[in-house]
DNA sequence: CGAGGTACCTGACAGC
DNA sequence: TGCTGTCAGGTACCTC
């Protein structure tokens, strides 16, 4: 299981769940904590409109995760900080911080597990997106063909804000988060500090690769987890072994060998290589 | 529009 | 041991 999701990790759910609740049946939801519920606004309301739909097939946008359901409607949930999706059967003991679960016909349960409770689900009509937070207003996907280095110049070159902060808005580019924003601006030797729409041509394109290569290896590597998790698959994401700043503060850069820096920057933790990514 | 702060909530950990 | 303060991978909302 992973816990604090980025794009990568939910893309990770994703795949290992996609396979086992396509063609489901919901057959029960209990609801024990409503705050979790983003829409409607009445918990009751989102219990019955679940009830007997079928999961017709599983995606992902940003770092939502899209249960796409009959009578077009789609479950959208975001994990927040400590969210986690458990595939269990259904006499299995319930796991505390455990706040909702969907019951299928199978046996199976889906529960949504969540200590801090920033979580959210959200049960929409395909045409009304902008119900589920801010789902309708993401930027562009990282990885999708939409996503071009073109396009990546253009947000860039319009804001003077620092550039981890811009990276970190949902609304320009949909799915990174501290770490993967972190790795993306080490792996491109760039300050993180450093106002988006100073950078030079070569600096923008160098981003746009890393950020590229930092998602496709998170995913590659099924995320990053800090606890002894695994997803609904059974396997464990390995990508924190091989993160190159973010909680590396104190130990010594790969590339030079001077030591990691831990700051504040954009409101965040950042963590960075105050030799390699130098500010002009 | 953006920056910066607060808020949401709980647990882990460091320091005393 | 236990108290206190700080921190945490995210986002919404507020004020300036």
């Amino acid at each position: 299981m992973i816990e604090m999701p980025e794009l990568p990790e939910v893309e990770t759910i994703v795949r290992g769940l996609r396979d086992v609740l396509c063609g489901k049946t919901i057959a029960g939801v209990e609801i024990r904590e409503e705050m979790i519920i983003g829409y409607p606004e009445d918990p009751e309301e989102f219990r019955e409109g679940l009830l007997e739909r079928k999961i017709t097939a599983m995606g992902r946008r940003g770092k939502y995760l899209i249960l796409e359901l009959n009578s077009n409607l789609q479950l959208i949930i975001h994990l927040r900080m400590t969210g986690k999706l458990l595939l269990k059967m259904r006499e299995e003991e319930i796991e505390s911080h455990t706040h909702v679960i969907l019951r299928f016909k199978e046996g199976v349960d889906l529960r949504f597990n969540n200590v801090r409770k920033f979580g959210r689900m959200y049960l929409i009509d395909r045409d009304s997106p902008e119900k589920a937070g801010g789902f309708a207003g993401l930027g562009p996907e990282p990885l999708s063909s939409e996503f071009s280095p073109e396009v990546f110049r253009k947000i860039l070159k319009r804001s003077g804000r620092a550039i981890k902060a811009l990276l970190l808005d949902q609304k320009k580019i949909a799915g990174l988060g501290n770490i993967y924003a972190d790795e993306a601006l080490y792996r491109a030797s760039i300050h993180p500090a450093r106002p988006a729409d100073e950078l030079s041509r070569e600096e923008m394109d160098k981003l746009y690769q890393s950020i590229d290569q930092v998602l496709k290896a998170g995913i590659k590597f099924s995320g990053t987890s800090f606890s002894d998790y695994v997803n609904a698959l059974g396997e464990a994401g390995s990508f924190q072994e091989r993160l190159m700043v973010y909680g590396r503060d104190g130990e010594k850069c790969p590339r030079c060998s001077c030591q990691i820096n831990k700051d504040r920057i954009a409101s965040r933790s950042t963590h960075y290589c105050p030799e390699c990514q130098e500010l002009p």
